[in-house]
DNA sequence: GAGCCGACGTTATACGTAAAACCTAGAGGG
DNA sequence: CCCTCTAGGTTTTACGTATAACGTCGGCTC
């Protein structure tokens, strides 16, 4: 399959260095001390740095019983967020000995098919992120040891799973904004069935209900520039008085506004505030700069993959949620009058 | 390693169905008309069913010789970019059976190390993108089937190789800012070692060179919003007669380009034009939307792929590089009078 | 009623590796 | 001189699968 010549197995190396299989795989496998002599050990390697050799890792995988590799499952790759959860997850992993396998799912964040009938690398482990209820049923049926980054505690039939403190990031967006003074809110929502979009606006209309005199109406929008600007332009035209704070529940959804605004001749921050959720290299690029709050999704990663191992070696992995922050720019102040 | 109970084997099925391992991979694998009874093969059916039975891939690839999985490398996935790779690579390998498995380099856009020290998935072919000269070499290592992705023709050492014509987008950016006047250039050039910007600076310079009267300096940053940031406000601030037009490297240095440009305040496009290149998402989020080129990603993941297939199966691998398209928006204008 | 064939399986084998179990020669002790 | 020990290997086996090669039993043909 590969030009024609296939390739070296250790055998051949056996060969090529005058000795039995078991004897390379011995000073590869650096289990030869005591076993075979340096002056043996140094013709082996030799031999297989001649011959190109690399080991099957198919072979490998099968007579090890375990493959040190793990899938992390994630929706579709169109923010940085998850090239942070993979960088952080890649590097604990590292440290482990193991590799891990992005399978940015089809389906986005939705339902996904059968992940393992496209990554068809046999595994040890997967780490799940922020998807729906019913593509995990479908991965569950491999009974593979599993991870569940940013889902819902309650339903995730058993996994162990690792959250970010999103609620605690959204009541710091609300304690931000009511202290500038807004009492008339929009929440432009991810129009996406998922437990991390629901526990937001859960906490944000949980948050707001307590203080007296504030309104709250939604608007839902896919997760694109421009559905949030279509999305954003109906809400905020239609809705008298206007609202005076916009919160996004991301920081794409909230360049979408920031649109949307402009269109409407609406100035940011003076005559709207607005914030965002996640702390992309987009939040920067915009002007003004968008209040939001800041994942560290490369911590998310490590986290997740300490939870894998820690499943895999058989302990308790270890609890509790990642800690947000509410990073504060240029896109909220307090409301202009009226 | 799983829970305790050890997974279900073909040979478990068999036993369940009353059968041989030999009839449980037949059928499994629907080879059975006229081998097995339909009575029969639905025995097995159903014991696999009820014992949960996955075949085990390893020994299955062992088996064949083959994994039907490839490795697409790439740079960090802090664009959108190289998710489009992705998703067209992995549509038509899907199309034939195959995976595709995503190993973002860590390093980026320079020297890999090995990536199957990392993605220890067992391979039958590799796709790099954008890579640099010293990082194929280590894939070469292993001798697996290679195509490279936006990389110089020349120095692929007789790997296949499929671009975008970028090339041709740098002229289309030189036509346009020529015809709309523009004399006076600054080149924002990605500070990374890699034929795909070294291709782009020398198109550039070369289609300027030609028109008389032009002039033309380069500035270098990193890529990120604030490295742009800095080299352009030094960049502009220092040159005089100030340039009118911005060429920058790509979308994400627009965007840097676009806060330099405020915060000196100039306006844009009144005061100075500016161009990117890639057309994400960023392009129309910023203000005043950014005139770009557009790359269609997944149809270079797809060309890729298939060129991949080409190598795979023997056969020679179609040639010819990916058409771009010029997509004039907001942020060129004919130069302000000086 | 000998020969053949199709239906329905089973047995045996190989893929490449890791490692347990085994072998052999020489050194050293008693 | 016999026994044991160690260095330095080799032989053998198992991992789980796919498939080539091999039965076996009726029924049909001529």
């Amino acid at each position: 399959m590969a030009q024609g010549s296939t390739r070296p197995t250790s055998r051949d190396v056996a060969q090529a260095a005058g000795v039995s299989q078991a004897a390379v795989s011995l000073v590869l496998g650096d289990k030869w001390r005591g076993r075979v002599s340096e002056a043996t050990a140094e013709r082996v390697r030799e031999a297989a740095r001649d011959l190109g050799y690399r080991p099957n890792l198919a072979a490998r995988n099968l007579r090890l019983g375990h493959t040190r590799t793990v899938l992390l499952v994630v929706p579709a790759l169109t923010t940085e967020f998850f090239a942070g959860v993979y960088t952080g997850a890649a590097r604990v992993a590292a440290e482990h000995g193991f590799g891990v396998v992005l399978y940015p799912s089809p389906e986005g964040i939705g339902p996904a098919r059968d992940p393992f009938a496209s990554a068809q690398a046999a595994l040890d482990g997967v780490i799940a992120s922020s998807m729906a209820a019913d593509a995990l049923t479908a991965i569950r049926g491999d009974q593979l040891p599993l991870v569940m980054l940013d889902s819902d505690p309650q339903g995730s039939l058993g996994a162990a799973t690792v959250n970010l403190d999103i609620a605690d990031g959204v009541r710091q967006i609300a304690e931000h904004l009511l202290s500038l003074g807004h009492r008339r809110f929009l929440h432009l929502a991810a129009d996406v069935p998922s437990w991390t979009f629901e526990a937001r606006a859960r906490e944000l209309s949980e948050r707001l209900r307590r203080v007296p005199g504030t309104s709250i109406r939604t608007a839902r929008a896919p997760i694109s520039i421009e559905g949030a600007v279509a999305a954003t332009e109906r809400a905020l035209s239609e809705a008298r008085p206007r609202p005076t704070a916009l919160v996004c529940d991301d920081d794409k959804l909230a360049a979408g506004a920031y649109k949307a605004a402009r269109r409407l001749g609406l100035r940011i921050p003076d005559d709207v505030s607005v914030t965002g959720l996640d702390d992309l290299a987009l939040a920067t690029a915009i002007d003004p700069e968008l209040t939001t709050v800041r994942l560290d999704a490369e911590l998310f990663g490590e986290r997740g993959m300490r939870a894998l191992l820690a499943v895999l070696e058989g302990r308790e992995p270890e609890g509790g949620d990642i800690p947000v922050r509410l990073v504060v720019r240029g896109s909220t102040a307090p409301p202009g009058r009226l």
